[in-house]
DNA sequence: ATGAAAGCGCTAACAC
DNA sequence: GTGTTAGCGCTTTCAT
């Protein structure tokens, strides 16, 4: 900046006035500063700007590491989430600063804030992390979780209406003429369990008992869908749909049973959650649950700005819709009727 | 800062050089000092640290925003990339500032660096934009690309073995009984037509011409896909078997196929490229060049350094393999034979 | 409309 | 071993 300033014969802080559009510069004077600046390639330093200005417009991004699962950097879910907090924040002119990190390690998800390089964290999935999300936000730092509202949550909360979700799937598969429809995921994350309320929600409204020993708590893994499903094909032959409460447990679970020999969805229904691109391409194209991640980003960061400015942990629900394929019974055109 | 010195009853100097781990302390004052830091959950400030050592440790990483094309955002592979990049990074202590630009525009690229944000930028992919990026790297931005080795590219680059991985899907195909090998893929981006280069290479040595004419210049788009696909189909009822150039890509080929009645592999053989965990769940399940995604992100970020370190744009290309299943006709063993 | 000077929170000489 | 002080590059009073 003091070079600017040498070159156009004027003190730093003109320069600094000008290249910030604030009114009492001379319009000639500002187009030559500008000029200037940019043939040398010159941009105002960030950190020092600031730093005087004791403020930022920088936000953490956290991708929860999970050591023992495979489960995250294979799913497009993610990616199209990242993605859409991205585009977010670049519309808005925030930086996204993104750690892939333990959840349970409450320091390093603070550290970001603590040290003044980002103004507020948004975290990308809860997990079990329930209790250390609380802690953060205990500690003042800007936070807002991709997740589900949990009783006692202090932390914000922006994400899917699982439930809802739950209970069109489970509906639709219920219409197309299913009993014994059985559940696969790990009911023990906030997110699934929403989902399996709603399968719990479809069965009382038909007036029908939710068969509780056809829910299998599968984690993402993909070796334990498949055992899982396994057990519960030899288990309870009586079984004629599926609700697998992700894509990705959908797709494995589909080619498993066409391995055993089943056809879908002549002998069982299928349905998946996410509504990833891919669905559609397989054989046959899978029924899922769609959320809305064009929406996600822009939630997050509402959300996340009205925690700054003092709110207390709001929480943003988005809509999920059916989006109903080859692998489940009813007609796309007969299902629009479904609750 | 200043309140840890005050609590703790001396200067910030001390204070500094006890958090810093710096020798000449006493250790029983460098323990008050971290407790009480604890305690206030005091970070250091970073953007301070920065300005004053006048050096950082953050990379920018920048994800190319093609506005046309759908092809970025539900890609796993790209997933699995930038995962890739941010462990490396975060086992290294960098930071990683993600941002998802056009990258047509240079300025903006350049940005994090010249505002000082960064120290150096590693793009994931190059699409179009050689000369563009090529115009960073003269600005002295230290650069790293994930893509192809270009004729004249004035930038790092890290990324597979294109030519390689073409040739051995191309064999395979060949050497599991096909005549007519289709190539479907954008060859006007370098690291698809490298992978082509490969097709062309594997006919060559078994001397045989490739067949030109299948050679099919569709983009990621879906849409364009089928269309191509059902004017090969149409214009040359001899092919029998498709290279696509990513798994996408083969993945909407197979569904195109089955649709025309085609089995796959017994009318058609179909080979994708990225090995992406979900081919393996697809009906049939998909053969599949795999990349090193594991290695990606360390390579990318010792290229960035040798770059930083004054290097001239260093080229790292990392190992591709052939991963035989269903949907070829060569068995697994006898494929391993393959070049 | 422009400049001089103070200070954001930190580190690194230099003194003691 | 510890404190004092200057200054990183910027913004912002306060003068002029």
């Amino acid at each position: 900046m003091a070079d600017v300033a040498r070159l156009a014969g004027v003190s730093v802080a003109s320069v600094s006035r000008a290249l910030r559009g604030e009114p009492g510069v001379r319009e000639d004077l500002r187009h030559r500063i500008e000029g200037i600046a940019r043939q040398l390639h010159y941009e105002v330093d960030e950190g020092a700007r600031n730093l005087r200005i004791r403020h930022n417009r920088t936000i953490s991004v956290v991708v929860p590491h999970s050591p023992a699962a495979g489960e995250s950097l294979s799913d497009p879910f993610l990616l199209a989430l990242i993605g859409s907090i991205a585009d977010a924040l670049t519309a808005r002119s925030y930086d996204l600063l993104l750690s892939r990190i333990d959840t349970t390690q409450v320091g390093r998800l603070c550290r970001d804030v603590e040290s003044r390089r980002a103004m507020g964290v948004i975290v990308v999935g809860q997990g079990h992390h329930h209790e250390q999300l609380n802690m953060v936000a205990d500690r003042g730092v800007p936070l807002v979780v991709w997740g589900a509202h949990i009783e006692g949550r202090r932390y914000a909360t922006v994400g899917s209406d699982n439930r809802l979700g739950g209970r069109l799937a489970t509906a639709h598969l219920l219409d197309g003429g299913a009993r014994r429809v059985a559940f696969i995921g790990d009911t023990s994350l906030p997110e699934v369990a929403h989902r399996h309320a709603g399968y719990v929600d479809a069965h009382h409204a038909r007036g029908l008992l939710p068969p509780m020993e056809l829910t299998r708590p599968a984690p993402f893994v993909q070796a334990r869908v498949e055992r899982e499903l396994a057990s519960l094909l030899a288990m309870e032959p009586g079984i004629d749909a599926i609700f697998a409460s992700s894509d990705l447990t959908a797709m494995t679970v589909v080619h498993a049973l066409h391995r055993a020999g089943l056809r879908v969805p002549e002998d069982l229904q299928v349905v998946g959650f996410d509504d990833i691109p891919m669905v559609a391409q397989m054989r046959p194209a899978l029924s899922s649950v769609a959320q809305s991640v064009e929406q996600a980003g822009a939630a997050l960061l509402r959300a996340l700005e009205a925690v700054v400015d003092g709110a207390q942990a709001p929480s943003i629900v988005l809509p999920t819709t059916l989006q109903p394929r080859e692998s489940t019974r009813l007609a796309p055109c007969e299902s629009a009727r479904q609750t």
